[in-house]
DNA sequence: ATAAACAGGATTGTTGACACTTTAGTTCAC
DNA sequence: GTGAACTAAAGTGTCAACAATCCTGTTTAT
């Protein structure tokens, strides 16, 4: 190889290095066993090689990311195994975060989640719009951490996130998992909306459960 | 100052430079806004100044130390709506943990905890012999942790507990907090030794939210 | 007397060069 | 033809010097 197979030197900020490696482990645009040059991701950002250096240590701090000394660095493989662990864990930290969310802000401040996850999410699973069924998901997602208003566990799902991301979107592909799985969330929001914390909780978790009895039913289609 | 008022250089190996600190951070042996001075660290643990660097980085993304450009590393200061977060998160996980703990291992496994938390923890709370109730309190987690099998879980608690280890220290030096606990691990146990997975998971966490109150209640000689 | 301006020292941030390890490709012996 | 030994290239690990920034104590002007 005479030339760098690398993007050009794009001028990007030192400050997007991480959080743009964490978006592209998340979506598998670098898959699960991805080496990572030090020398061509110094250059396509325009950083130097230390801060390369300083962003792999975060990223194998969060699990992210495998270092070998001498050998280099690669996107982290998670077997079945490991993606069970973060399902437990998971579970019980999704279900604490509406919990926490139904406790600490109005019940009405979800109408407009429950009226999105009504006639509108019901049009996008009948279509198979997936990245819009996502795309709601995650705004659902991101107004309950807020709500909750604890950093610690944002923090925890947040990186759990990053690392199953793109197995939940496989799951989510899966024949009948959205028309599955919008009825569950629907009756969570039902429940936030009535101020119910421990009825959201547990169906939330419920939630949790159903998706992973899916990845126990499919894994092989899954990883 | 004229001379160094660090330590003389003992020759202390690289490998041992992140946990040592980490150590240090969590029993206080470095308080909550002591600075951190690179070049210290580095003639101390006989290191290169680049290392110290790397080891902060993994600090900082434990939330261990604040960084500030240009202005260096001190220990990170918790307030106490932080440690509240990080207590609601805990409840959920050491829950959690014993459940997983009772479902992946024998009954008969707990016999020798069971033991040493009846006449032997009497004693040791009668006698308010701290730093032996914390070890044996220490011996239980780790064990349970063990029996858990979940690395993600264990990753989690084990960054909680380097953030709190100190607070949960004063709480239960606290006037009758430990007469008070010891019947309530006692009764975690007990539920454990009958292999009865979900009502230990709950007097956990019953066990924890006590703990809470008592933090809750003497807050100002904990801070 | 007070506050702004200024120097000197201390500390962190950054860069580039060099040493070491691994990998892959080639040669050579059998 | 096969495999062991050697060589060159690529990549990572390490360090030390340099640059930029901040802090402290002193001077200076009002």
């Amino acid at each position: 190889m005479v030339k760098n197979r690398a993007a050009p030197p794009r001028a990007r900020s030192a400050a997007t290095l991480l959080p743009a490696l964490r978006e592209r482990i998340a979506r598998h645009a670098l898959p699960p066993g991805a080496k990572l040059l030090e020398n061509d991701l110094a250059h396509e950002f325009g950083v130097s090689r230390a801060k390369v250096r300083d962003a792999f240590g975060a990223l194998e701090q969060r699990g992210l990311i495998r270092r070998i000394p001498n050998r280099g660095a690669e996107v982290a493989r998670l077997d079945l195994s490991q993606v069970f662990e973060i399902y437990a864990v998971r579970e019980m930290l999704e279900g604490l975060c509406v919990r926490l969310a139904v406790e600490r802000v109005k019940p009405q401040s979800w109408q407009d989640l429950v009226q999105l996850f009504g006639r509108p999410m019901e049009a996008i699973v009948k279509h198979g719009k997936f990245e819009d069924y996502i795309a709601n998901l995650d705004r659902l997602r991101s107004r309950t951490l807020e709500a909750a208003g604890n950093a610690v566990l944002a923090d925890m799902l947040n990186s759990i996130n990053d690392k199953t991301r793109e197995i939940q979107r496989r799951i989510i592909i899966l024949p009948g998992r959205a028309a599955e799985g919008l009825p569950q969330h629907r009756a969570v929001l039902a429940a936030m909306r009535q101020g119910d914390a421990a009825k959201a909780e547990e169906l939330r978790r419920a939630n949790i459960r159903s998706s992973r009895e899916y990845l126990e039913r499919f894994q092989s289609f899954v990883l």
